[in-house]
DNA sequence: TGTTTGTCGATTGTCGACAATGATTACCCT
DNA sequence: AGGGTAATCATTGTCGACAATCGACAAACA
């Protein structure tokens, strides 16, 4: 539907690759899927090399993973990756923050302050889509302060990878309301410039998040979590 | 070695990428060089395709980076880069060792105690090179034990870029045995089974190898190690 | 009947050529 | 002569075809 016959400024394989991105999240695709090149190539109406690169692209991202001469298939996500994913979130959103800490200046309490103000208005809304971008927006905007490129491009990877999760949920399991109410303390962890005191909410945070909208429960040392359909 | 017309199992992209790693490692290619695909092509007598995959899956290894339409570059280190390789090392390897250590079993400590006497008697042959794979081994021994395929991921990606940095240095500042004395003090700590007691060594431990073998502080007593080919 | 082996189709891997784009040079106009 | 613009050249992006490999089914053998 949207054809991309315009002038491209970017290479095809790119297009494509998000394109696929957007089928995956719109669940046009399921996990674990196989991509086969020749379909996708007949669907986009591209060469299979054009396909070859955009799936390449996508397994830098993480999306997709491919074994050689088995094809290349959608990730899945099981109960354990989730886990890991929430594990290193929370350690690789810490110390960004804990490190953004010092740099951050009035105008990014300014900026963030407007994020937050932008999700109540949403919340009352209730457009849980404009929710979920103001989300990644904020943590991403505090994130990017850390001064570590390295850290910055795990904290994308992750992002990627939540959405994609977010996106195959049948439903949600927050409250419009509390979700802005999370952020706002969470600026105000932060504008108490205490190392600590951000971790602690940080992690406390992502906690909330974990359970409030993926609907878990507390975390016991089993996992009886019945996510399957 | 070179001439791959052999039994190929692997993708030929995969093992052009390898040659061109080891390539980098040599220092046969400086950093920040152009690649220039055709020429690539005609030197390991294969097609552009090929070339560009090689290219792609160095380029998830973080080893290149290429920008649209302008060309794949090898990856150039800076002392910002070393920073933030380090403060993500030190972050990694924390967490990891922490993780592991409730999983650490007699066994463990056994293969890890081997390597540590391996270490002894390669520091007294000084075969350094030696010295630096078993130094990879104990860590990466360790860091798979604490189950988040996520986390392990990123520290060989880490470990690939310091491999990539040290090879690419004239000289290394260490000496032999401070250096087995080292992996002796990290058994030690493991063994205490306590979680701040490991974090704490591994984060001096890291900063012992930023400072010594980095040659970042002066060393008194250290010999200097001509760093061969 | 169960197991092995050979053949075939499907799919990925590789190739060389063409198209689009960016960079460089040569040219023209004032 | 200088600055801007058009021709050109080098390089990446894309393509369709061929080759190698894998999986499944069928045939042969015990």
């Amino acid at each position: 539907m949207d054809d991309d016959h315009s002038i491209l400024q970017k290479p095809l394989s790119q297009l494509i690759a998000d394109q696929l991105k957007k089928k995956i999240w719109n669940k046009e695709i399921e996990f674990g899927e196989r991509l086969l090149e020749s379909d996708l190539a007949e669907s986009f109406d591209v060469s299979r090399s054009t396909i070859r690169e955009a799936l390449k692209i996508l397994e830098i991202e993480e999306l997709v993973i491919s074994k050689a001469r088995k094809g290349t298939y959608v990730a899945t996500f099981t109960e354990k990756d989730l886990d890991e994913i929430i594990e290193l979130r929370t350690l690789i959103e810490t110390t960004a923050f804990s490190k953004a800490l010092p740099k951050i200046e009035a105008c990014h309490f300014n900026a963030l302050e407007k994020i937050t103000k932008e999700m109540k208005i949403k919340a009352q809304a209730q457009d849980w889509k404009a929710l979920f971008d103001l989300d990644v927006q904020f943590h991403r905007y505090v994130v990017d302060l850390c001064d570590n490129s390295r850290i910055i491009k795990i904290y994308d990877s992750l992002q990627v990878q939540i959405r994609t999760f977010l996106m195959h949920l049948d439903q949600y399991y927050s409250s419009f309301h509390s979700f802005y109410e999370e952020h706002q303390a969470l600026l105000e962890a932060l504008k108490t410039k205490d190392s600590s005191v951000v971790k602690e909410k940080v992690k406390n945070h992502i906690v909330y998040v974990e359970e409030k909208i993926l609907g878990r429960k507390e975390v016991e040392d089993d996992k009886v979590i019945p996510n399957q359909k």
